[in-house]
DNA sequence: TTGATCCACGTAAACGTTTAAGTACCACAA
DNA sequence: TTGTGGTACTTAAACGTTTACGTGGATCAA
C-alpha cells in the first residue's frame, strides 16, 4: 500500500511536506502542492486512518449502543428510522459509526471497554436496558455521550415528547366527541410511563372520569397480547367508543379483535395508534396516530454529540425535547351526541 | 490514557514483555504474566486498536455498503433483518462493522477510498445500485468482498432463491385449484427478474396459459401503485382467482383495492405475498407468502466474508443459494371446481 | 554591508503497538 | 571443564502519520 513516504520520494520532498500539503497547511508553495497532488492521484495514495488516529487521538468514529433484548434488531421502525437519520447526519459531518457490543476480539468485554478499545470519539445510546450497570458505566464514563429517550444527570439527551403526544391525542378524540376513551398501554418503561402520565394529565384537564377497566396493559410489540386486551374491552358492559393503542404495530392485534367482533372502523369504534409506522398508513382507512419525529431525533442526537466532541467547553449537556405531530388518518369518528 | 509503557514501568519489565503476555505468547513466565494482568486491571489499561491496526495491517472491521436510493434506510424489513444477522455473526467472530459512504472527512470520496482509508478487512455489499461504477469499482477491488442477491464473477455471493420461491408459490396455488393466476411484479432488477423467471417456469411446467393482462408491473415498495394495478385486474372481464404480489409491503395497496371492491379474502379472491414481513403475519388472516431466510443470508454473508479474509487461499469465491420457505397463512382458498 | 523578516521546506520525535532477533542466565550432559 | 539447549526476558525497528521546531535562502530596509 502506497504511503506518504512513497509520495515524498516521488516528489523529492520530505514526508512532512506531503502531510502538510495534503492537510492544507499554508507554508507549502502552490507548485509543490500541485506536484504532490498529482503523485497522490497517479500512485493511488489513500491516507491511513489508523495512523492518523494514533497520532491525533481522534478517530472520527462514533459508537452506537443499540441493544434490544427482544432482538427485533433494526426491525423496529422507530429505532430504525432514528438510527438512519443519526447515521446520515454523522456521515455528513465526516464521522463513521460503529456498533458497540461485548465481543471484542473473541473475548467478552464491557461496552465501555469496547468503546475505549476503538477509541470512539463519542457514543450515542439509542436503545438499551438503562438499568444495566454496564450501560450506566458507559453513560457515566469520560466519553462524550448522548442518550435517546432517557435523561441522565449532566449528560446530553434527546427526548421524544411522549407525554405531550398522548395528551394531544386524548384532546383530539375528546374534541371529536369521545368520552368513553380506553388506553391499552405498553408494559412499563420510562417511555410508556410518560405516555401514561400524558393520558392522566389530559383526563384531569378535561375532567374526564375513566373507569379502571379502560386502562389495561399489553405486552410491547406483541399483537397477540393486544388482541386479548382489546377483546376484553369490547366485552365490557359499556365498551369504549375509542381505544388508544400503545403503538402502531401492536395495534394490529387490536384490529383483528375488532374485525372479528364484526365492528367497523371508525363507524362502530374509533382507534388511535402511536408512532406513525409506514405500514399503518397504507391501510384503509389510514390509522390516526402520533408521529414521532424520528428524522429530527436522530439528526439532533448526532449533531449534539458531535458538538460536544468538537467543542467540549462551550457545549453544555442539554436535554432537548423533540415534538411529534398528529397524523390525522381516518380511524376516529366524529360523535355528535354525548353520552 | 494508560498504555503498555505504563504497565511495563509498573511491573519493571519491557513493553515487549507486556505485549507478549497480553497476547498469550508462550515465552513469558506465569509469575510475570500474573503481575502484568493485575497491573492491567488496577491501572485500567485498554489496548489501542489503531496502534494495533497500524502494526498488524488488520482492523477487524468489516465494511457494509448499504445504499438505498429511495432512502428507506433500515426500514425495509428484508434488508434490516439481513443486516442484523450479518452484524450478529460478525460480532461473534470479533469483527466490528462500518458503513461505507462517500463523505470521508467532509470531502466526497469513492466507496473504495472510504474502505481503503479505514483499512477495512473486507466488505459486504448488502444493498446498492449494482450498475453504479463506484459500486463496481469496490466490488472488483483487491478487498475481499461478498455481495447479496447479485453474483459477480470471481466474487463470493449469497443469493436468495427468488426463482424457486416464486415457482413454489405458483405450484402451491395451482395445487389448491387455482388456474387464473395473476402476478403483479416489482419493477425490473436482478431480483424481480429472477422471480418472473420462476413464474414462467412454473407456468410452463404446469402448462398454464396466462393471459398478458394478468402480468403487470408495479412500483417497488409503493402500495399506491399496487393499488392501481390490483384495481385494473379486478376490473377485467375475467378476473383472476388468485393474485401474486411482488412483496408483502406493496401488497397492502392491493389489499385496500380488494376491500374497496367488497371482496373477501380468501373467499372471493386469493392472494400471495413475498418476503415474510412480520406485519403481514399479524393481519387476519395472515398472509400466505414466501419467507426469505434473512437470518441465514446475513449469517452466511458474514461467515463467508470472514472465511475469505482469514483463509484467502483455501476459501474459494462461491455463490451460495439460501432457500426460503412457504409461510402458509390463510389467504389462499381451495378451489374445488376447475374453470 | 548588516540584520531582520519571511517563505518554503526539512528534522526528528512521538503516538502505541508487534515482532524478529539478540542475550543473559541456568541446567545439564559429556 | 566446555558446550548445548532451553527459558525468560530485552532491544530495536517498524507501521504511517502529525507537528513543534529548526534552517537556509531570498528579500528588503537602514
Amino acid at each position: 500500500m502506497v504511503s506518504m513516504k512513497d509520495i515524498a520520494q516521488e516528489c523529492g520532498v520530505s514526508v512532512a511536506t506531503v502531510s502538510k500539503a495534503l492537510n492544507g497547511q499554508q507554508d507549502i508553495s502552490e507548485q509543490t502542492r500541485q506536484r504532490i497532488f498529482e503523485a497522490v492521484k497517479e500512485m493511488g495514495y489513500t491516507a491511513n486512518s489508523a495512523a492518523r488516529a494514533l497520532k491525533t487521538n481522534r478517530t472520527y468514529n462514533l459508537g452506537i449502543l443499540f441493544i434490544d433484548l427482544q432482538n427485533h434488531g433494526f426491525m423496529h421502525e422507530y429505532f430504525a428510522a432514528t438510527l438512519n437519520s443519526f447515521r446520515i447526519e454523522s456521515e455528513r459531518c465526516g464521522y463513521d459509526i460503529t456498533f458497540i457490543n461485548s465481543n471484542v476480539g473473541h473475548q467478552n468485554t464491557s461496552y465501555l471497554q469496547h468503546a475505549m478499545y476503538r477509541r470512539l470519539d463519542g457514543v450515542a445510546v439509542i436503545c438499551a436496558d438503562y438499568q444495566d450497570p454496564l450501560v450506566q458505566e458507559l453513560i457515566y464514563s469520560d466519553i462524550p455521550v448522548v442518550t435517546l429517550d432517557h435523561a441522565f444527570y449532566n449528560r446530553a439527551a434527546v427526548l421524544s415528547d411522549n407525554m405531550n403526544g398522548l395528551e394531544a391525542l386524548v384532546h383530539y378524540v375528546y374534541g371529536r366527541g369521545h368520552r368513553r376513551i380506553a388506553y391499552i398501554y405498553g408494559n412499563p418503561t420510562a417511555v410508556t410511563e410518560n405516555r401514561l402520565r400524558g393520558f392522566y394529565r389530559a383526563c384531569e384537564a378535561l375532567e374526564l372520569k375513566i373507569p379502571d377497566e379502560y386502562l389495561t396493559e399489553c405486552e410491547y410489540h406483541e399483537p397477540a397480547s393486544c388482541y386479548r386486551a382489546t377483546k376484553q374491552l369490547l366485552a365490557l358492559p359499556e365498551p369504549p367508543t375509542c381505544i388508544l393503542f400503545s403503538d402502531d404495530y401492536t395495534w394490529l392485534g387490536g384490529m383483528n379483535a375488532i374485525r372479528e367482533a364484526g365492528l367497523r372502523i371508525p363507524e362502530d369504534i374509533s382507534v388511535v395508534g402511536y408512532d406513525g409506522v409506514h405500514l399503518a398508513q397504507a391501510l384503509n382507512p389510514p390509522l390516526t396516530t402520533w408521529q414521532q419525529n424520528t428524522e429530527e431525533l436522530g439528526r439532533l442526537a448526532a449533531s449534539m454529540l458531535i458538538e460536544r466532541i468538537e467543542h467540549p467547553r462551550t457545549a453544555a449537556p442539554e436535554h432537548v425535547v423533540v415534538t411529534g405531530r398528529l397524523l390525522e388518518g381516518g380511524t376516529v369518528s366524529r360523535l355528535d351526541a354525548e353520552p
